[in-house]
DNA sequence: GAATTATTTAACCAATCAGTTAATTAGTCA
DNA sequence: TGACTAATTAACTGATTGGTTAAATAATTC
């Protein structure tokens, strides 16, 4: 764990960066709920299918989501569920962020009273 | 956990941002053993320390690190562990891409030789 | 094969961002 | 106060990126 090659810090820095983006947490949150094509998300999402099909593009080559092609609709879905698990930790420390700022808002209110 | 609303989206994704860079996860990488000054950090990550100096700021906004000043100098540590939770979750993933890929790669090589 | 539908890719634009240098701010010491 | 050191901020630049529309590719159906 010590001296990181760079290599190895590019690489989970993309994998942050995949996940850095609203539209794309938004489209592995309806996943969530099962497979869906492209076009459905792009209605569910409210942008251009072209747009979401980059999107899934991204997500599937740093393996989030599995692609399958079916008829003439490409369905995707999640591939691995251990993406949840990061997005419950971070959901945990923005609410313990939160947490600290209703202290520091207390804090100088109580100052200025 | 349906419907979450945009602005929580944008939090999170925010929050994965401040992971989605080398230099941070560099930077993070030498918190871990222990505090440093902006100084220290620039010359062990071999950039200025305007540069240094303006992604700390970013994981402090963020609450991952902690601004302690002391003489002339500024010390930054870890404020949230749970960073490297999170951080070793990734690299799990990634080490499980590189298996898929050399399943792949593998099925590959059976099916040319 | 032609027409249709779904997805992907190309090309473009505005916005964001990581790095720089230079200017500013803050703290220490003579 | 003045000189010095450390950190931050401002202003700039080149690269990346998220959105768009339009063109290209794939699969179905007539």
């Amino acid at each position: 764990m010590k001296n990181l090659p760079p290599e190895a810090l590019r690489q989970v820095a993309a994998y942050f960066q995949t996940l850095a983006e609203p539209t794309r947490l938004h489209i592995l949150n309806f996943l969530r709920q099962g497979e869906h094509n492209v076009g459905e998300l792009a209605q569910l999402c409210g942008f251009t299918a072209a747009n979401i099909s980059r999107h899934l593009s991204l997500l599937t080559q740093h393996g989030l989501v599995a692609r399958e092609s079916r008829g003439t609709s490409v369905y995707y879905r999640i591939a691995d569920p251990a993406v949840y698990a990061l997005c419950d930790l971070v959901c945990d420390n923005i609410a313990k962020q939160y947490e600290r700022a209703a202290e520091s808002r207390q804090a100088l209110f109580s100052r200025d009273e």
